[in-house]
DNA sequence: AATTCAGGTTAGTGCTCGTTAACCGAATTG
DNA sequence: CAATTCGGTTAACGAGCACTAACCTGAATT
């Protein structure tokens, strides 16, 4: 529940062992099996973002979704393929979301409203997440990470693309200095929560970093 | 010569086993010392940016400064020590300027001016520096996370004291947040720079950031 | 009801890594 | 010039950990 995609877009992004021999039958089995599954990866979420990828060992991690050490990789075939999905997942979600964010949008202004309250909704709803994606992203193999780079950076390029039409003629680098800086700026708020402590969603929050990204974005 | 404090105030903050019997008198060996010392503070700034701390092994800090492995203990007491000395000389260097900053502006509008131009400045020179700030800060034993903590807590009320006064009537906390989502901002830059190549110091970058920050801040 | 199979368990296994021990040679010191 | 200190070396130790092996049990299948 708290991780955005534990179950769903989690589920044909990490090619565990969990995909052999799926007939596509709901049986009671693969339910626990998912439900397995979305612990794992909520867990996870949790203990990277509060000890980091290297700080956390697979016996942590499977006793915190109740069951212990190997037993993980009747899930998932190697800790670099838990952080893999849980990122890939995220990722995906983002960039979905900016997409269709954009796309029931009737102009530029109104999109990168919307992609504004998007992104500081997904930060303050998963710190922990945001945490662990700029934290741990070069923890994956290079083959992994590239996954997770090409979404994000489609993402970006989301972002990107209303810019140049709510601020036109601006060269893509300086647009692309521009989402990122606004990314940095809304996702400050994981550096504030101390750890462990969940930080309570203070509306004025919200409508704070809204108005500050954009300020920001449309400076000059 | 990169990492900002690596010898300067990074002596009295760390201490290590090269503080005893310190005569104070300027031998050759002594010289030699410091210069070790900084080079290992200029190798762990780099390979923990890259690597994170915990993906660094003892033996690559040490052969990374021209010695290889124990060595490093002739220098710092542990592992985490050094990753301290580091995150310790940062911060102070960062209150200690941003002090400075404030002190030599005539008004509010100017030392927040002068604070943003510092931090773009320093962000876009030490990205290694800030990297390892935010992902290893957490690595440290409690005791040593304190002590970098409280230096971060007093730079952050450097700027919230100027805030509080160019935007007059703002509950602290608001002005916190406000604080925060600068940093994380103008510090941005290093999840830009690709791993390993250094990002050319384009005037037009530096400039953008001071126009997002100083927008943001007065945003409202 | 018999059989298969998947998800769990408890023991290893081999490797990495932080740290210590023992020793060495040169710069510093008296 | 002897004595000593100190920064460096290599060797070894001990712990932690990702991952594998062997086995067990109960649901799913036929």
């Amino acid at each position: 529940m708290s991780p955005s995609s534990a179950t769903g877009a989690g589920s044909p992004a990490g090619p565990g062992p969990a995909a052999s021999a799926d007939t596509g039958r709901v049986t009671g089995r693969s339910l626990a099996k998912a439900s397995r599954r979305a612990a794992l990866l909520s867990a996870a979420a949790k203990l990277f973002a509060e000890r980091g990828f290297n700080g956390v060992s697979i016996e942590d991690l499977g006793s915190a979704a109740g069951v212990s050490g190997p037993a993980v990789y009747r899930h998932f075939s190697s800790k670099h393929a838990v952080l893999s999905a849980l990122l890939t997942g995220v990722s995906q979600d983002l960039l979905d979301g900016g997409q269709a964010v954009v796309e029931n949008s009737p102009g530029p202004e109104e999109a990168l409203r919307g992609l504004i309250e998007f992104q500081v909704d997904f930060a303050l709803r998963n710190p922990d997440v945001i945490r662990v994606h700029d934290r741990d992203l070069d923890s994956l193999p290079p083959e992994d990470s590239q996954a997770v780079r090409a979404l994000q950076r489609a993402y970006v390029e989301v972002w990107v693309a209303v810019l140049s039409r709510v601020l036109p003629g601006q060269e893509p680098a300086r647009l692309r200095v521009r989402a990122h800086a606004a990314f940095g700026l809304i996702n400050s708020t994981p550096h504030i929560t101390h750890r462990g402590k969940p930080v309570r969603d203070k509306i004025w929050r919200r409508n704070l970093l809204e108005q500050m990204a954009w300020a920001a974005l449309k400076a000059e």
